[in-house]
RNA sequence: GCGGUUGUAGCUCAGCUGGUUAGAGUAUCGGCCUGUCACGCCGAGGGUCGCGGGUUCGAGUCCCGUCAACCGCGCCA
């Protein structure tokens, strides 16, 4: 017999009934009834009910393991009686009579349960990783990341794409966010870094002829955290195709993406369709750029209906350069009280606050209540409400100012609301591309240009485009949305050389700037570019939307915590003098 | 870097307007128990109330500072 186990244990039923078996795995759950004594062994599978009496050869010694042992017993199966069947778990119809165990891991009193749902504090489960990862839900979610990762390949080879290995150590890029820096033994003061993204690798491959590519990426970024964002690393399903327009992208990724969500989504309804948003339109309607249209609420101009009106703080406001009005809906949000409520947020979320309108029925008339409406008069709120398709019961809220002041919150605001009315949709999963992203941005301390998002993107208009005003230049270049993360981004690439130096000029890198800073990719533009684009999908998200999880470390195996440590292998640590030395590097106490 | 929330037994939590010896569940240890599947019953041990200072006759509780975790902002081509 094997030295561990004939069979796992999920596999028992009735057939197996007077077999002589071996199992081995973990105790879950002991229930010890002095002269019968219980015990659920579990292990990736299943369950099994394994049990002693004090007829057992070994009785003393089961009755000494604790839950998270991890034992090997050898036994008889036998039939459980029809009144004793436990349903929940494969292997109920059975049970196994304990004649031989060996400990094969004994286990100190536990930081955590593996049995229950007991919830327990991140700091425990991350240091404790191991212990949490044999709980129900995270088996749960690795299984279903290996799976879609799986499927994802399946799909992708499927389409003719091709999976390459791009390097891990790599040159520091100027752009995006902060790099992972990796010293070099050979070249004392200089510096590797981790790539943000095989970003220039896949466009190189494209150059060499490959046409298809695709690539499970992980990718590093020396970022602070949030809840759908883990630090330091991340995967992405990395893809890029050569002789493509933006189109084609499209109608190639999104089978992709949506066979996915149709096989694992489980219940959920899967958009089949996908609208394209222009990346000002949904500014506009939603405050971001990364909407959640499971929320129905779209925000509207209003600034007409304020123009020169009673309300002086916002017909002032708007006499103002680029200033407007907005307005969110919320259909039945009229009362007072939700509406301070809804203002109150604005108010900690940074603003004044948002002026608000509800209607209500006053012995049959509709009429407009709230300190705004009388300020501005029956008139305009009646065009306001005839506007936003408002009636009894609904209300608005409004805010004023630059737009870029107030989008933000204002987006926020459109959660909070739609989430408040119960407006969303939770059994979806809702999906658009967000289109035409600007090229440039204005930063708004520097008042410097600089790339808004791909650098390497083809700009709208070709080269003639760049002649003009840099921030009204739009990109082909796209992100995918799905209920209001950002699960995909992507571009058609400009693989023309004398248009890329142009691009970055306006940006502020001069032409050895870039010939230095991207010297194999300039050079490789030299010599008979494709036409060529692609785009990046976040596995950690997808799978995360897919597990209906809110966390991404959820989904992690091994994930950082909040300040980028992770606390089960002490990391980041002290080098060693030696380590040091070796690298020719010093560190430098910090002053402050 | 900034803001919010949290911090009490190994673990999850309760602890009111400041007032006797800081409680419960669970885990651990001991005893009882032959049909449980969240087994049950009896008992025991287990506490720097995150840390430091202050107010007070008296602080887990109020004040100030500080540390840590999480959530958000900045950041994220």
């Amino acid at each position: 017999m094997h030295a561990f186990r004939s069979h796992t244990c999920s596999d028992l039923n009735s057939a197996n009934a007077g077999a002589s078996v071996r199992l081995s795995g973990w105790v879950h759950r002991v229930r010890d009834h002095g002269g019968l004594l219980f015990i659920d062994l579990r292990d990736h599978y299943g369950m099994t009910q394994i049990l002693a009496d004090p007829d057992s050869p070994v009785f003393s010694k089961v009755e000494k393991v604790k839950s998270e042992w991890c034992i090997r017993i050898d036994g008889v199966v036998k039939l459980r009686d029809a009144t004793l069947v436990n349903e929940k778990i494969s292997s109920g119809q059975v049970e196994v009579f304990i004649s031989d165990i060996e400990v094969l891991g004994a286990a100190d009193e536990l930081p955590l349960m593996v049995f229950g749902d007991q919830e327990y504090p991140e700091e425990t489960r991350l240091k404790y990783r191991f212990l949490d990862l044999r709980r129900e839900k995270l088996q749960k979610n690795m299984k279903l990341r290996s799976d879609v990762v799986a499927s994802i390949r399946k799909r992708m080879w499927a389409l003719e794409f091709r999976e390459f290995q791009t390097p891990i150590i790599t040159a520091s890029s100027p752009e995006g966010a902060r790099d992972f820096l990796v010293p070099s033994r050979l070249h004392p003061g200089k510096f590797y870094a981790l790539p943000q993204a095989p970003q220039q690798f896949k466009q190189l491959l494209m150059v060499s002829g490959f046409d298809k590519y695709f690539q499970i990426a992980p990718c590093f970024r020396d970022e602070d955290p949030r809840a759908d964002r883990s630090p330091t690393d991340f995967y992405q399903l990395d893809v890029e195709m050569s002789f493509v327009e933006q189109e084609d992208v499209f109608r190639t990724i999104q089978p992709v993406i949506q066979g996915v969500f149709e096989e694992f989504g489980g219940e959920k309804v899967v958009d089949t369709s996908w609208e394209k948003i222009p990346y000002k339109t949904s500014m506009i309607l939603y405050g971001t750029d990364k909407p959640d249209l499971r929320n129905p609420l779209r925000m509207q101009i209003v600034s007409e209906h304020f123009q020169d009106s009673g309300f002086e703080i916002f017909s002032k406001i708007l006499k103002q350069e680029g200033a407007e009005i907005r307005a969110i809906p919320a259909p039945s949000g009229g009362s007072r009280k939700f509406c301070d409520r809804m203002n109150a947020f604005a108010q900690k979320e940074g603003l004044p606050g948002m002026g608000y309108i509800f209607w209500r029925d006053v012995e049959g008339v509709v009429e407009a209540a709230g300190p705004l409406a009388k300020n501005i008069g029956a008139e305009r709120t009646e065009a306001i409400r005839i506007q936003l398709n408002l009636g009894v019961g609904d209300a608005a809220f409004f805010l004023a100012g630059k737009p870029t002041s107030f989008e933000a919150v204002a987006g926020r605001a459109r959660v909070t609301i739609g989430n408040e009315l119960n407006l969303v949709d939770n059994n979806r999963f809702a999906f658009a591309w967000i289109v035409d992203f600007p090229m440039y941005e204005k930063d708004t301390e520097t008042r410097k240009v600089d790339f808004s998002h791909n650098p390497f993107s083809m700009p709208q208009g070709g080269i003639q485009a760049l002649d003009g005003d840099p921030l009204e230049v739009l990109g082909y270049q796209y992100d995918l949305t799905c209920n209001g993360y950002e699960l995909l981004s992507g571009a058609i690439r400009n693989h023309k050389l004398e248009i890329m130096i142009k691009a970055f000029e306006l940006a502020g890198y001069g032409e050895d700037e870039v010939r230095k800073r991207f010297g194999g990719m300039v050079n490789a533009f030299s010599y008979g570019a494709p036409p060529h684009g692609g785009c990046a999908a976040g596995i950690d998200r997808i799978v995360m939307l897919l597990a209906d999880e809110s966390n991404i470390r959820e989904v992690i195996l091994f994930p950082m915590n909040q300040r980028a440590e992770d606390l089960m292998m002490s990391a980041p640590s002290d080098p060693t003098s030696d380590q040091l030395m070796d690298l020719s590097l010093r560190v430098v106490k910090k002053s402050s």
